[in-house]
DNA sequence: CTGACGCATCAACATTTCTTGGTCAATTGG
DNA sequence: CCAATTGACCAAGAAATGTTGATGCGTCAG
C-alpha cells in the first residue's frame, strides 16, 4: 500500500483548495457517473456557460478531471490519480507523526 | 463500514476550505505530534500571531481543531472526526455513483 | 457557404480570504 | 499590586477568487 509520507504542502492546499467550492463538487459529482460534455454539466447545474468553464479550468489544472474534444463537444471525466492523492493527503494528516505521539518534547520552549 | 452516500455539498467545500491553505496545513502538521499551545506553533511556523491566531479560528470553524484553556496557553488538538469526514468526502466523489456507470441516458439532451 | 451551436477566454466588477498592526482581557511571576 | 506574557479580536488594506456579459474560434447542419 503506498503511504505518502510526505506532504508536499503547497500540491495538497492546491488540490484541496479545488474541491473547495460547491459548484466544482457538483461538476465532479455529476462526473462519478462518467465522461459528461459540458452542455450537459451546464443543465444539470443550471451554471452559466462561462462560469461552468471557470470551474472545469480549476478542475482541469488541480489534476482531477481531464477533457477530451470530439466534434464540437468537450467532454470531461475524473482523474482517479489525483482523488487518490487527495485521499492520502487526508489519512497522512490525521495519522500519527513519523517519531511517536508526544515523543521527546521538541516543543515547549515556550510553555510550562 | 460507514460510507457517506450522501455528500453535503456545504459542509464538504467548507472543510476542503480550511484545508486549502499551506499554513493551516502546517499546523495540522505539526498537531500531528499531539496537543500544542499557540506559542510554539508560533515558533515553529514563524507567523505573526494575529495571523496565526486567524487560521487557527478558520480551522477551528471548520472542526478539524479544537482548543483548550489552561493558564495563560490555549492548546490545540486535531479533531480526529473531521478528517474522517473529509476522508469520506474524497472516497465519494472517488466512487462509480449509485446507478451504474454509464447507467441509462439520463444525460445527453444536449449531445449526440 | 452560412448560420447556429459549443465552449474557451477576456475584461470588469463583486466577493471572499489573508495579512498587518493595534487594542484588550486574562493570567501570573516578581 | 504591577509589569510582562499569551492569545483573541478588530479594522483597514492587499490579494486571490468567483461572477457576468461580450467576443471569438472551431465545427457542423442545411
Amino acid at each position: 500500500m503506498k503511504t505518502a509520507v510526505t506532504l508536499d504542502p503547497a500540491r495538497a492546499a492546491g488540490l484541496f483548495q479545488a474541491l473547495s467550492d460547491a459548484t466544482r463538487l457538483a461538476v465532479l459529482d455529476l462526473l462519478r457517473g462518467g465522461e459528461r460534455c459540458v452542455c450537459d454539466l451546464q443543465d444539470a447545474i443550471g451554471a452559466a456557460q462561462s462560469r461552468l468553464s471557470f470551474h472545469l479550468r480549476v478542475l482541469k489544472d488541480a489534476g482531477l478531471v481531464t477533457d477530451r474534444k470530439e466534434g464540437r463537444w468537450s467532454y470531461y471525466t475524473l482523474e482517479p490519480d489525483a482523488f487518490a492523492e487527495a485521499h492520502d493527503f487526508v489519512r497522512v494528516l490525521a495519522s500519527a507523526p513519523k517519531a511517536g505521539p508526544r515523543s521527546l518534547k521538541v516543543f515547549g520552549s515556550c510553555c510550562r
